[in-house]
DNA sequence: CTCTTTGTTGCGACTATTTGCAATAACGAG
DNA sequence: CTCGTTATTGCAAATAGTCGCAACAAAGAG
């Protein structure tokens, strides 16, 4: 679930057009690497042809945010990139690696309650991010 | 309490050099308006002085971020700096307005520990940034 | 398969942000 | 008050990210 294919289906079923550069970019922000920056992304898409303009990267990227697919995560002049699961979820982003896990978001339900009642603000629980440290970096 | 003395006390003391440029950028900071950006920062210090480079601007802004005096936060493309008032607190940002609510972070504690538990990671309470839409935008 | 519509891309210009380095100035010592 | 040390600034050049627009190509209709 989730691999590129799927993504692509989403995207056809939400009007959009299926175009090789949109696949490269989406087959290179799966695969393997967790945390890469639109510079990370670009290079690997050249790896497989250098017919891609870098403000693609940009607008793609951007775009997969729009539609939920993809997190991005300012690490204060950092910004990087990362495919979304299902369902709702928590980003731990460490402040030392950079290194991101993926917790769920069961905890939070409670937090958005709170949230709505006292402050009348709709979280979006989709795209969240924590800092911290994370185990093996508490040195 | 921590109004431009109070903070340049606290930069003093950890070893910061207090000079007119930082006192104007932290003036700026706090000056009503919640959420500017580096270069809402710098035009509001032009209106005082012609002689702060943007570059200081940026430079003192990240300082005070890393200091924890101020939050940085990434609205996908506008990045927009804001003081942080003391203990821990949640930045609730509209994804429609850009409006940053100052939300008490109590509700947090449950969340912590859990973290703590299930995932050994050990999360910043003291900078936390949700997205969602606020009261005024739920059009 | 061809045509048409309209979303996407590439390109170049432009704005935003960062960095290296020499000149400057804050601050403690005398 | 003056001096020396060393953090900070200004400047200019480098890098990152964005935007407008004409050319291009994906998808559906015929």
């Amino acid at each position: 679930m989730n691999d590129t294919e799927n993504i692509l289906e989403t995207l056809r079923q939400r009007q959009f057009r299926i175009t090789p550069q949109r696949e490269m970019i989406i087959d290179a922000l799966l695969s393997g690497e967790h945390h890469l920056s639109a510079e990370d992304v670009y290079a690997q898409v050249q790896t497989r042809t250098s017919a891609v303009n870098i403000a693609t990267i940009y607008r793609t990227l951007d775009m997969l945010v729009e539609q939920g697919i993809a997190s991005r995560t300012d690490l204060g002049g950092q910004v990087i990139y990362a495919p979304v699961g299902h369902g709702p979820h928590i980003h731990l982003v460490c402040r030392h690696c950079s290194f991101v896990i993926d917790a769920d978001a069961t905890v939070l339900a409670a937090l958005d309650e709170q949230l709505q009642r006292d402050y009348g603000f709709a979280a979006d629980l989709g795209h969240i991010s924590l800092f911290g440290v994370c185990t093996g970096c508490k040195e």
